[in-house]
DNA sequence: ACACAATATAGTAGTATGCATATATTCCTA
DNA sequence: TAGGAATATATGCATACTACTATATTGTGT
């Protein structure tokens, strides 16, 4: 079983795919991701000082990332709380946790 | 055992794992990154074939991800053979692969 | 050494990004 | 409903990307 399909993937994954890579390639960005996958889900202000960054800037990289399906947002009063969106960011920020371990 | 270590990943790690998520954050990179990964090693013309693209703004493309160290290269006669060389990107394109199939 | 095939590099114009600053919006509480 | 806290948006500017075109390099066979 399993035997390497390999078969083209779709132009359409391909695009939005790469979209959301160059979205998360970014530093700041993901850092952003991986601070979310470890913590489910934060507002804006602990999400800027654990990353260290303005609030205006914060906010327009979660916007972007929102604007690509990438985070969710929901409301929580004041707040706004920031979580995971894409099952393929969880998986290669599991993926960059591993690489990183392996090479310490 | 595997308890969600969740430890951060190091500041070393983001930033190379940024530049090479953004790189193949491109419709043309991502594509001929997934060629690769199926077909293992490839000249330029071939690959510019594939993608349907002019020989310069392939070679272009394939000299941006060797400088990342994403792909290797190899002389064979006039030709260069270019090939993946990064552990993520592969694992990168499998989860893709999954992904593009799961939404059949 | 010459001619040709396969790659690589340079230069450039248009567009997109990234960050900073200022200003706006939204929601809670007194 | 006025004020403050938390977020969001607008704008400007410097930098980075992208695609295109032209030109250069490298290798092979004769």
């Amino acid at each position: 079983m399993n035997e390497k399909a390999a078969q083209r993937i779709s132009v359409e994954t391909v695009r939005e795919a790469a979209e959301v890579l160059k979205c998360i390639g970014h530093p700041v960005r993901l850092r952003i991701v991986e601070l979310l996958e470890t913590a489910g889900e934060l507002n804006v202000s602990a999400i800027g000082a654990s990353v260290g960054l303005e609030q205006a800037v914060t906010s327009q990289h979660l916007s972007l990332m929102r604007s690509k399906g990438i985070l969710a947002r929901r409301r929580d009063g004041v707040n706004v709380l920031y979580s995971i969106n894409d099952e393929k960011v969880i998986q290669v920020i599991g993926c960059l946790r591993a690489c990183d371990k392996s090479r310490a």
